[in-house]
RNA sequence: GGCCCCGUCGUCUAGUCUGGUCUAGGACACCGGCCUUUCACGCCGAUAACACGGGUUCGAAUCCCGUCGGGGUCACCA
């Protein structure tokens, strides 16, 4: 039975990296009809713990990756959080312990910090002197007695070599000798990560562990300890991590401002923001950026694009295939197609799986979610009034594959909800400040007042016969009713504005835009 | 620095195991053009890569050796 996990640590946030780990884990479980586990990895245990983990939650169930066992779903292996766990960790603490696997040590972090200076120094590798290493009941007093405190450090080999056989990278070796023996349990009792890990790998009974590179070279010490306790092995895979826009480093929350300089993800950024100050949403680079599922989640960005997008970071079916419904990924994927290499987040990439997306998503589902921004942004009234719904499916059929994400509605079709619209001043000098603009406009009015129906067809007639009348071009004057009647010089197509808009706003926006410029 | 991993267009990748069909394919971005009432979409086109050096071979992106480059990791964090 394959069974695999994604152990997120529940800061708060959910980093883009993390969940291309958790879809690769979802999609083998899928794929082979395992299982697929969530635990939560806080040996650090911070007190509010539900706060801090449901974005983490809410950034896998959002994106459509089920877990069969973790919080919230009742299963065999509860609890599955590690701060829930720690008596399991001490009795396998003592199990090394008892194995001789491992020993108490009673060295002071400054004495091992000691010894790992004059390594360097002399330029040789280093590997404790195991000089306060207690196996003996009477070493320990004698320790003790001199006032240390004694953790649990495992007793690794000093000899011989080991040979992983990964399921992405193939066989790696490490030589025992370089392995520093590390401490697994605290003075106070309490148990770090590699222990804790290993062992609920174990009990969760965890079939493959598929997770960044970053942990390769943690991958023997955790051999060690599984052999030690006698655990059967998992297989390993170590996928590369993903990596910083236009470089290869590895992706981090915390180098933001670094990435802001890059012009794409600069612009991916101040458009998300741009919306999000609209829906009166915090927007400090802490929490708030596109290195955050968080951020395109609150954007209003489909949770299919960016799986899409992240799987192929990575992996690919073959030559030419990039949509995938989430069944084909869950019949093709395989681990032996990831790439070895680290991949570079490329937020312009995500960008276009959105557009096609996006363009692929039905109208009336798509007019329920930009309703639900309009809400939230105080634009549209809660309940929304009867006739909102059928004006909506106008706009957003009107705006078409303008809209990229829901939450566009708000910056780019904001005129049709408003009373007041703002000009905008570059606009208005290039159209309407022109010479003789002001006077055709003027008279562009009087024709729109009579035109009857006050449809699209009926507009783009009384439009070109003016045009016509006045020998004059198109141009000369659609911009400047464009910009008039909604503020700016992008939109939807005019006749559908002018249409939606309704004739008396046109007329009084016209008005005012005249009293502006003259 | 030690150990480990990686190296095909700017970016994501196909091709590498099983040498020839690769004068290296696709996608995003960029640039140019078409369409057009703006923008967006759509369409067409262009530029662009096998890190380098040796071997092996009739033939190497693919196999071998070396060099260089990039990255990860070296915690009583996870």
């Amino acid at each position: 039975m394959v069974r695999t996990r994604f152990a997120p640590s529940p800061t708060g946030y959910l980093h883009i990296g993390g969940v291309r780990t958790a879809l690769f884990n979802w999609l083998f479980a899928r794929r082979h009809g395992g299982q697929f586990i969530l635990r939560i990895d806080d040996t650090d245990a911070q007190r509010n713990v539900e706060a801090a983990l449901a974005p983490v939650l809410a950034g896998c169930r959002g994106r459509g990756m089920s877990w069969d066992e973790g919080p919230d779903v009742g299963a065999p292996h509860a609890p599955y959080y590690q701060s829930q766990r720690l008596a399991r960790y001490q009795d396998a603490a003592r199990q090394l312990l008892d194995g001789g696997f491992a020993y108490r040590d009673f060295a002071t972090p400054e004495e091992i910090q000691q010894e790992r200076e004059a390594a360097q120094r002399e330029k040789r590798p280093f590997l404790y002197s195991r000089r306060w290493m207690a196996e003996s009941s009477e070493q320990q007093a004698a320790f003790e007695a001199e006032g240390r405190k004694g953790v649990v450090r495992l007793k690794m080999p000093r000899e011989g070599k080991l040979v992983i056989d990964d399921l992405v990278r193939g066989q790696v070796e490490f030589e025992w000798a370089r392995e520093q023996g590390h401490v697994v349990q605290r003075a106070d009792g309490t148990c770090l990560y590699h222990l804790a890990s290993v062992v609920d790998d174990h009990d969760l009974e965890i079939s493959h562990v598929i997770r960044a590179e970053e942990h390769l070279s943690n991958t023997p010490r955790q051999i060690f300890i599984a052999q030690s306790l006698g655990y059967p092995l998992p297989q390993y895979a170590h996928v590369p991590f993903v990596a910083e826009p236009g470089s290869k480093n590895k992706l981090s929350k915390r180098k933001l401002d670094k990435y802001l300089k890059n012009r794409d993800f600069a612009q991916i950024n101040e458009h998300g923001v741009a919306i999000a100050e609209r829906l009166g949403l915090a927007t400090t680079g802490e929490t708030f950026n596109p290195v955050i599922v968080d951020f395109y989640e609150q954007v209003g960005y489909l949770p299919d694009a960016i799986i899409n997008y992240l799987l192929l970071l990575g992996w690919s079916l073959d030559d030419k295939t990039e949509f995938m419904s989430r069944q084909t990924m869950i019949d093709n994927f395989a681990l032996e197609r990831v790439t070895k290499a680290p991949a570079s987040f490329d937020p312009k990439k995500l960008w276009a799986f959105e557009d096609h997306y996006m363009q692929a998503f039905p109208l009336k589902q798509k007019v329920a979610r930009m309703l639900e921004f309009l809400q939230q942004a105080g634009i549209v009234a809660k309940p929304p009034p009867c006739d909102a719904g059928a004006t909506l499916t106008r706009i957003v059929e009107a705006a078409g594959d303008r809209l990229k994400v829901f939450g566009d509605i708000l910056a780019y079709a904001d005129f049709f909800f408003v009373d007041q619209i703002e000009y905008d001043a570059k606009a208005v000098d290039k159209n309407l400040r022109k010479e003789g603009a002001a006077e055709l406009l003027a008279e562009f009015r009087e024709r729109l007042a009579e035109t009857e129906p006050f449809d699209t067809q009926a507009l783009e007639q009384t439009l070109h016969a003016f045009v016509e009348a006045k020998q004059i071009k198109t141009g000369q004057i659609i911009h400047a009713v464009r910009v008039a009647t909604t503020g700016k010089a992008v939109g939807p197509g005019l006749y559908d504005c002018l249409e939606i808009l309704g004739r008396p706003t046109c007329l009084a926006r016209i008005d005012r835009a005249l009293e502006l410029v003259r």
